[in-house]
DNA sequence: AACTATTTATAAGA
DNA sequence: TTCTTATAAATAGTT
C-alpha cells in the first residue's frame, strides 16, 4: 500500500526505517485500539524501537500490569522467568548467601559437639580418677592398718596438670566467622585430644602405691 | 476499509462482532509482526478475546518473557504489583517457616549451650573433689605415719551418686521439634542444677577423716 | 510533515 | 467459518 511495494525484511536505509517505524507504529496503534474497542477485547502491546525507546498500548478499561498478571496465569510464565536481571541475581545472592549460612552454622554445631565430647570424656575420665582414689581408700580402710608410700619423685597433681593442658580441639575460636564457611576443617579431628596420657599416669600410680593405712 | 464505513465503537451484534475479530486481529498480527521485521523493533502483543482466549505475537529474536522483563524496569513496575496472589503468598509462607526455622534453631543452640554448662559444672566439681582427695593424700603423706578413720556409716560413693543423679536441664529432648519454636521455654532455668548437694559431702567426709598414714 | 498513487485490509454479502 | 469483492484505510515514495 503505497506508491510501490516492500519486501517485509529490515529496511536497511536508516532514515527510510525510521519514517517507516513511525507511520506503521502509528497504524499499528489505531488498528490495535480498533480491534479492541470492536471486538471488547483486553488488548496490550509494547513496542521497543531500536534505540530502546517504549511505545505501548492498553485497553482501557485494564492495565498492563493486569495484562501481564494475567498472560503469566495463562501461560504459566514462571515469576523469576521475567525479572532476570534484578530478580534472578537477588535470587542467586540469596543462595550463595543461605549456602554460606548453612556452612558456618554447620561448623558451629560441630564445634559445639566437639566441646561436648571433649567435656564428657574429661568427665569420665574424672570420675574413673576419682573412683579409684575412692577405692584406695576404702582398701585402706578394709586393711586396717596397712599404709602406702608416695613415691617423692612422682608428681601427685600430675592429673591436674594432664587436664589442664587438655587441648580441647575446636574450644580454641577460628580468627573469624567467615573461615568456618570457607575452611570447614580447620581444626583437623587428629588434633583431638587422646585419652592415653592420663589414664596410665594413674594406673602407674596405683600400681606403685599398693598398700596404704588408715587409723 | 471495505463495503462501507464502520464507527469504531463496540459491535453489539454477537457473530458480527466473532466475525471482525477474526478478521482484525490476524491483521493486527500480520501487521504488528511487519513493522517488527521492518523497523528491527522488539514488540510484544498479547490479546485476551471476550470469551478469554489468549492470542499472543512476540518479535523472533526474544521472547515475550524478555520483552515483559524490559517492560517492567522501563516503567519502574514493581515486582510485586503482578503475581500478588501466588507470589506473595509464598513470600508469606517462607518468612512464616523462617521465621520458625529461627526460633528452632535458637532453641537447639540454647539446649547445646545449657549442656555444656552443666558439663563444666560438673567438671569443676570433679576436679576440686579430685583435688581435695589428692590434698589429704599429701597431708597424709607429709604427716608420716597419721592414720584416719572413715566412719562405716557414711557412704563412701556417695559423690558418684550425686554425679549419676545429676538432672542436666536441657538434656532430656521435647516430644516434637516444633514444640521448641512453639515453647522456648519448654525447660525452665529454675529447674537447672544446683551445686550444693555434692560440695557438702566431701567437706563432710574430709573432715571427717582428717588422718591417715602411708606406709 | 504533507501528498498521492498504490497496496492492503476488511465489511458485507454469498 | 471461508470466499468474494467493493471500498475504506494504510502507507511507500515523493515533495
Amino acid at each position: 500500500m503505497g506508491r510501490g511495494k516492500i519486501a517485509i525484511k529490515r529496511i536497511e536505509n536508516r532514515t527510510n526505517r525510521q519514517v517507516t517505524f513511525s507511520k506503521r507504529r502509528a497504524g499499528l496503534l489505531k488498528k490495535t485500539h480498533e480491534l479492541s474497542v470492536l471486538c471488547d477485547a483486553h488488548i496490550g502491546l509494547i513496542i521497543f524501537s531500536t534505540t530502546g525507546k517504549l511505545y505501548q498500548y492498553c485497553t482501557e478499561t485494564t492495565s498492563m500490569e493486569e495484562i501481564i498478571r494475567r498472560y503469566q496465569i495463562a501461560t504459566g510464565m514462571r515469576i523469576s522467568e521475567n525479572n532476570v536481571d534484578p530478580y534472578d541475581q537477588l535470587l542467586q545472592l540469596e543462595h550463595q548467601l543461605e549456602n554460606s549460612v548453612n556452612k558456618v552454622r554447620a561448623r558451629k554445631f560441630e564445634l559445639l559437639e566437639q566441646q561436648i565430647d571433649n567435656l564428657r570424656r574429661k568427665e569420665r575420665m574424672l570420675e574413673e580418677e576419682n573412683e579409684q582414689m575412692f577405692r584406695m581408700i576404702k582398701v585402706d580402710d578394709d586393711e586396717q592398718g596397712a599404709a602406702w608410700k608416695v613415691e617423692e619423685d612422682s608428681d601427685q597433681r600430675h592429673h591436674v596438670q594432664v587436664l589442664d593442658q587438655f587441648p580441647f580441639s575446636g574450644e580454641a575460636q577460628p580468627s573469624s566467622v567467615l573461615e568456618l564457611a570457607i575452611n570447614p576443617h580447620h581444626f583437623p579431628q587428629s588434633s583431638s585430644f587422646r585419652l592415653q596420657p592420663a589414664q596410665p599416669n594413674l594406673q602407674d600410680f596405683t600400681l606403685h602405691c599398693p598398700n596404704y593405712a588408715i587409723n
